[in-house]
DNA sequence: CTTGACCCCGTAGCCAACTCCGGGGTGACA
DNA sequence: TGTCACCCCGGAGTTGGCTACGGGGTCAAG
């Protein structure tokens, strides 16, 4: 049982068919995302159809801002069947990040939107409210 | 002329009144953002005390987003006593790329906060709306 | 005279997620 | 037989902004 299927891919394919490539997909198998398929008698790899899934899976959790670290443990957690809550549990750390940076960019998307709406642009830098925001402490 | 003032400080004088650290300052000379300033006779570093200024300079320009280099441009006009224009055309650029890590982060965090919200935190990961998301095509 | 805080230097390590390099084997096609 | 795309591997390099390390000098207090 077990033998190379037609329907195996080499990495070539399997990067060009999830829309991949072969150096992230060897990259994610030595971090132990992917496992390593089988050989063929040449040594090389030999993915069956539902690699690409995983990888898909892997490139979706990129999108929702996971890190691979945690992208590894939700492909865990759905192997191991386990509790719909654990996966929450990455969900809601990983909104809690997110809602963080969010405001901490927003807060400086705000400040240098106002400061940039003050500087006319014209004339010479001393003066200029961007710089002097900058260079002297706030008087509040 | 030049004489070692009265109230110059030591690297360390330094960080403490700028809230900064002594190996961020030396790492920002290495970088070219801050000048490399008179020594003493034995070898330490002598900062006169407008350093200080030009420390929480960059330390504001980093609360606003902009990248070290980006920094060292903002310190180079202002030196230059160039126009206000470039000034303004950096802040743009931040502005825009501001705008754009925003977009993206946000877009993670209502897709997120939306599966986050369907997922029950109850059963098996088998029908959990997170996983699934990730793990099937989205039927459009 | 010793302790401890400070200073010097160059270099290496850290984080994430790749990306590239050099050197070498494999396989389909002309 | 040549050539070209593809595959193998281990290891180094990239980005940004620090941070740490090791080994050594300096200086004021006690």
């Amino acid at each position: 049982m077990n033998a190379p299927s037609e329907s195996d891919m080499t990495i070539g394919q399997l990067a060009r068919r999830a829309g991949s490539d072969v150096e992230t997909i060897r990259y994610y198998e030595r971090r132990g995302l992917l496992p390593p398929p089988p050989r063929a008698g040449n040594g090389y790899r030999r993915y069956p159809p539902d690699a690409a899934r995983r990888l898909r899976f892997i490139r979706r959790a990129k999108t929702l801002g996971f890190t691979l670290a945690e992208i590894g443990e939700l492909l865990s957690l759905r192997e191991a069947g386990s509790n719909r809550a654990a996966v929450k549990q990455l969900a809601r750390a990983r909104l809690a990040d997110l809602d963080a940076r969010l405001a901490d960019l927003q807060r400086m998307r705000d400040a240098l939107a106002d400061l940039d709406q003050r500087c006319s642009g014209q004339g010479p830098v001393s003066g200029c409210p961007i710089i002097e925001a900058l260079d002297q402490e706030k008087t509040p």
